[in-house]
DNA sequence: GCCAACGTTGGC
DNA sequence: GCCAACGTTGGC
């Protein structure tokens, strides 16, 4: 199983917003990534992978788990090209549990460990990798 | 195929 | 609101 970090900005789709989702049995198309490297990423996601809820702009911290439930697919607002395909895919998402205390992007960067988070390093890109090590980490951090 | 101009993201 | 980083576009 792979993990992996996604962004949102929570006044557009914040965790609360998957979380309500979710408990309806709802599933939620993460669409609008126009970024091939964060569209790669979501290629290579697989059912049942896990991936941390990061809120960018406001709050600026992850503040929960979901988990991939549905493999890329056409984005369902994506354009068509030149050949009618359609460019832009995504995955589905479900929310698993909140974090009981958020890790703010400040911890996360005081912390050595963390210093080569595709997050830190490649701070543009909406859909990240995350290694297991780090996946650990972060949930202790987070107080799981 | 190079590179300058421009647009977008996202932290501060 | 500013600006650094970086991806995309388009002229040559």
């Amino acid at each position: 199983m792979a993990y992996w970090l996604m962004k949102s900005e929570p006044d557009v789709f914040s965790f609360d917003d998957l979380v309500a989702k979710t408990e309806r049995g709802e599933v939620e198309e993460w669409h609008g990534v126009r970024n091939y490297a964060a569209r790669n990423n979501m290629k290579a996601m697989a059912v049942g992978d896990q991936a941390f809820f990061y809120h960018s702009n406001i709050g600026k911290e992850i503040v929960g788990i979901m988990t991939i439930v549905a493999p890329a697919h056409p984005d369902s607002t994506g354009e068509l090209n030149a050949k009618g395909e359609v460019v832009w895919e995504c995955v589905d998402v479900q929310s698993v549990r909140p974090f009981p205390r958020p890790v703010t992007l400040a911890e996360i960067k005081a912390t050595e460990a963390l210093s080569e988070l595709e997050l830190v390093k490649l701070s543009r890109l909406s859909v990240s990798k995350v290694s297991d090590t780090e996946w650990k980490l972060l949930c202790k951090m987070g107080g799981l």
